[in-house]
DNA sequence: ACGACAATCATTGCATGCGTTAACGTATGC
DNA sequence: GCATACGTTAACGCATGCAATGATTGTCGT
């Protein structure tokens, strides 16, 4: 995180640190699936009042990533092959309409180019082998291509989405065979949106999200990976 | 309400209550859009203070029903033509993926029974000429329909955003021409889930739910209906 | 020894308190 | 007469306080 960054978050409401920090520490498996911990225990080790930490806590639950249970505070909520399955079932419904609407305006070269530059990452990242870099540009294209649709709120909804699958994804980046079909699925999905291809595009993506879908569970399975 | 709910209702905690009066006021309409209050009026208002009206404007604001602007208290959200289309997308999306889901399940005709009653509760609605009756039974149909798919999050995304779309769709009620061709949608789109014939049923219900959404959005642009 | 019941104590839900700060009104200068 | 600057006010964000409640532990009875 860059400076600005940091010195702005230190200064923001208290509400917000709240939810940055236990976010982050979430997402990043700091606080793995399944770790409780009490409001007052959060509020000390943020060195904040429980308040903040409350409505934090009830937006972290509202958001699936956290359980609010009375009188045993906060916990991580793991992510079953179930709830994954459910997740990438709203996340095809989702991308695939967004792909539609895109296609459907025309899109000019420039307007794709956010695509084709996260598509080249990705194929620069696996060449180096730098698995991180690789997810961090794949979620960087799926996040372009919602918020080029220019529908807010199925934006929104899809982050969140895409956030609560997010440490399942870190989890089984090392596990699956390395991602080489996704690159080039990208590529034929950014020909049919540059065509105008409505339906063509919603099928390339659909077919990519189907197939991403079908290994991360093949995966989970594989591993027995029922976290928690 | 039922006597029983209501007595629930009033010995649930406290946040609930302030939940649940608030989102009924707007739904109502009993506060219009662009209704604004502060937490403290709020609080008086319902009997309580300040805390748990503060809990419960957070997640009417997750929810997209109302707006908090520091100094200005909560602001009933308007629900514009734009707002609209961007719902309107997404639960067509979700509302095909979930009926694709349901019709691979190969649902066994008293799975589908609470559709049809659903649609003949329309039907008859719609024949006695009481509008809300067959609002209610549509809303019913729909929220069958997810639920029957079995995915809780979709289920739940997709219910949030119903609510968003209710108010606009009570005040276009009255002003459009009678809803007949819903009803013989929703029994071809049922037929097709009888088949098991997942593309077709999606089919059925893309062109169902665009159809609704484009007489919705002409009503909008029709009477200005530019919500605050 | 095991189960039920009671007492204790921690945690939470909500109320209240307080300092900060943004909005509004007024006054002054141009 | 208009704009700008300053003072006043009150709403909010967060901290703290307090009573209710349920989990836990210990004891007693069988």
């Amino acid at each position: 995180m860059s400076p600005i960054n940091a010195a702005a978050l230190a200064s923001s409401p208290t509400v917000e640190r709240a939810y940055q920090a236990i976010r982050q520490r979430i997402l990043d498996a700091d606080w793995p699936p399944g770790h409780q911990a009490l409001e007052q225990e959060v509020a000390l080790a943020l060195g904040m009042s429980r308040t903040p930490v409350r409505e934090a806590l009830m937006r972290l639950q509202n958001e699936g990533l956290v359980e609010v249970v009375p009188r045993h505070g906060m916990r991580v909520l793991p992510v079953s092959a179930a709830d994954m399955r459910e997740i990438y079932e709203i996340l095809t419904a989702l991308e695939c309409m967004a792909v539609e609407i895109l296609a459907r305006s025309r899109p000019t070269p420039l307007v794709l180019k956010p695509l084709v530059d996260a598509t080249k990452l990705m194929d620069k990242a696996l060449k180096a082998g730098d698995l991180d870099a690789w997810a961090a540009a794949d979620e960087s294209f799926h996040a372009q291509l919602v918020e080029l649709a220019g529908n807010r709120q199925l934006q929104a909804t899809v982050m969140n989405y895409w956030d609560r699958a997010h440490r399942a994804r870190m989890v089984t980046l090392r596990l699956r065979p390395k991602p080489l079909a996704s690159t080039q699925e990208h590529r034929a999905l950014v020909e049919r949106l540059a065509a105008g291809d409505a339906d063509g595009a919603a099928r390339a993506n659909r077919a990519h999200r189907q197939r991403a879908s079908r290994e991360l569970l093949a995966i989970f399975e594989q591993y027995r990976l029922v976290q928690l």
